[in-house]
DNA sequence: GTCTATAGCCTGATAGAC
DNA sequence: GTCTATCAGGCTATAGAC
């Protein structure tokens, strides 16, 4: 086991990751082509086959890449002690600010929920999320709020990322206004919903 | 203005875009072929364009026709008197249910989230979301939540449609359980959560 | 209204020079 | 490790017979 980051880590097959997450993001698995990343990376198509056997391998360790930076991110905003609604606040903030700011990791997430088979939504599940998930789940307990813990933890990362799911049509439905996509508003008006009308 | 149903209404051009859903559902528009199309209806690939000009006109007709569908089932469930909570339950249990039963109109939704240009959502909002939006707005003005009812609004449909959506990678988070998939379960609750620890 | 045949382009992937 | 050149096949879309 080495230091974190051992120098000269920026090789092309790295740079290849980086330069397709977001290609991926925007445009998903059948929507990119080899000759757009090769593109995108300012190599020959050909010199991609000499990282990545094929397509598929190469959007596997894309995907790797972008839910390893995630997972760690998220993990590190849930050790912290206090009183439930204090971690309550905690979560629904920290996440929020990570999700808005994290535009591809949202989109890979929704395209593999579409699209993913049995094995990639396992490591997704695995790599990311299942941590994660526990201590929401315990922290739903604590909230005392008579409800299933696995369905509360779902609804409480529904409706993080539900706001910002809908941000292109939002702009479409009566009532949408700019706040509405404000990270601090949204995190106050989840912790309001799940703490009861006694908020803030 | 004719009867709603014209008789011999089972033309190509209709089957074309029954048989076209399910594919774009499944795989999106770059990951169908204009020949999975042709398969699917059991027609040459040629003669898809005696009826749409190019793939383009063929998908959007086919989410035009797939979306005033689902907005016409949408709308019929909340016209309904009687309290707010009577109406949420309402609701709440009738979209669940109608989404629970349209997994296509949830794939298409999510895609069209994710790839719609401007004009697309726009027509989606007006279409199937604006009028059901109001209605949910209003209801949500009456529950007294102290919250802003477009971003109440919002967490009423984010809470039901987003256990749909991830209910591909729950399967693989701790405690995830077949009853989660129950629109029954699912809609009790949301309503509990909404109506706060006071439900059923 | 549907067919077969095909044009013209893009695709993933490979061969072999450097 | 990257390049140019290329293959074999899939793609959208069209032409023209029936």
């Amino acid at each position: 086991m080495q230091s974190a980051k051992p120098a000269a880590s920026t090789d092309t097959a790295q740079i290849i990751l980086d330069k397709s997450i977001p290609l991926f993001a925007r445009s998903g698995y059948a929507g990119v082509s080899m000759r757009d990343i090769a593109k995108a990376v300012g190599i020959s198509g050909a010199a991609l086959y000499h990282h990545y056997p094929d397509k598929q391998s190469l959007y596997i360790a894309a995907m790797g890449y972008a839910f390893s930076d995630m997972a760690k991110s998220i993990q590190s905003t849930l050790d912290f002690k206090g009183t439930p609604e204090e971690r309550l606040v905690r979560f629904t903030t920290s996440f929020t600010e990570q999700m808005a700011g994290a535009p591809d990791f949202r989109a890979l997430l929704q395209r593999e929920l579409l699209d993913g088979d049995e094995e990639r939504l396992k490591l997704l599940a695995d790599k990311v999320f299942v941590e994660p998930f526990k201590a929401m789940k315990e922290l739903a307990q604590e909230m005392a709020l008579d409800c299933d813990p696995h369905l509360l933890a779902i609804s409480m990362a529904g409706l993080i990322l539900f706001h910002f799911e809908t941000e292109s049509i939002r702009r479409y439905l009566p009532g949408g206004l700019k706040k509405h996509n404000n990270p601090k508003v949204i995190a106050q008006h989840v912790v309001r919903l799940l703490t009861g009308v006694t908020g803030k």
